[in-house]
DNA sequence: TTATTATATTGCAATATTACGATTAATGTT
DNA sequence: AACATTAATCGTAATATTGCAATATAATAA
């Protein structure tokens, strides 16, 4: 059907599923990376950087401001994007808390 | 397209999309959280823990063993399945240096 | 051998995602 | 006002994902 059960499972499980969908592709990883590389607003130069059309990576950055975890601030006729920090640590504890399960190294099978 | 672009990625990038997209379904989730709950082999009782259709379940399972992330173990005619520790503390290590990124306080928009 | 049990595979329908051309909206420039 | 620039939205085609019924496979039990 390809329609998730989403109410089968808890809110941490289908949050942790949201933010780790979102890091589901390698442009929105990218881009991701060059705002924490350039560590400022970026304006417009997004396009270039990644190699995808202009509808493409505005398709991308809506999904990471979506979830919070980037701001856009309209400057001009362009729009400068940056990393929210607030969120993006709020999602690094839940990430992390997952990520960070682990096993005596025994395995058993 | 529906065609993910990997080619204009770094391998960097696309392995962390590629385990971050594992990730991106809350009954994967909930199956991984399993395991390392009962921190022991698995056999069977996955589909009874998830409320999902045993080939859905299946087809889960199938995509968190071809990423490493799992071991399945014939056990008679179930099949036991645990985490794997050493792909996971792999997989971890590449995650948390992509989460772990941080920025000064200092929102600049 | 025949049945039983447990899991995998196949096939398919419904929905989601990715990508981009064309267009629109908003602002700045002349 | 007319034009240029930038980014968002719309529409759409191609592909991927999700979920499950039906079936196949494999091991054990009777």
């Amino acid at each position: 059907m390809g329609l998730t059960k989403t109410e089968i499972f808890t809110d941490l499980q289908n949050e942790i599923a949201l933010f780790a969908k979102v890091f589901g592709h390698p442009a929105r990883v990218a881009i991701l990376e060059h705002l924490f590389k350039i560590n400022a607003c970026v304006c417009g130069d997004l396009v270039n950087e990644i190699g995808l059309a202009q509808p493409t990576i505005s398709q991308h950055l809506k999904e990471l401001k979506h979830l919070g975890l980037i701001k856009g601030n309209v400057e001009g006729t362009s729009v400068c994007y940056c990393i929210n920090t607030e969120n993006w640590a709020k999602m690094k504890e839940v990430m992390l808390k997952f990520l960070d399960q682990d096993l005596p190294k025994t395995d058993c099978c």
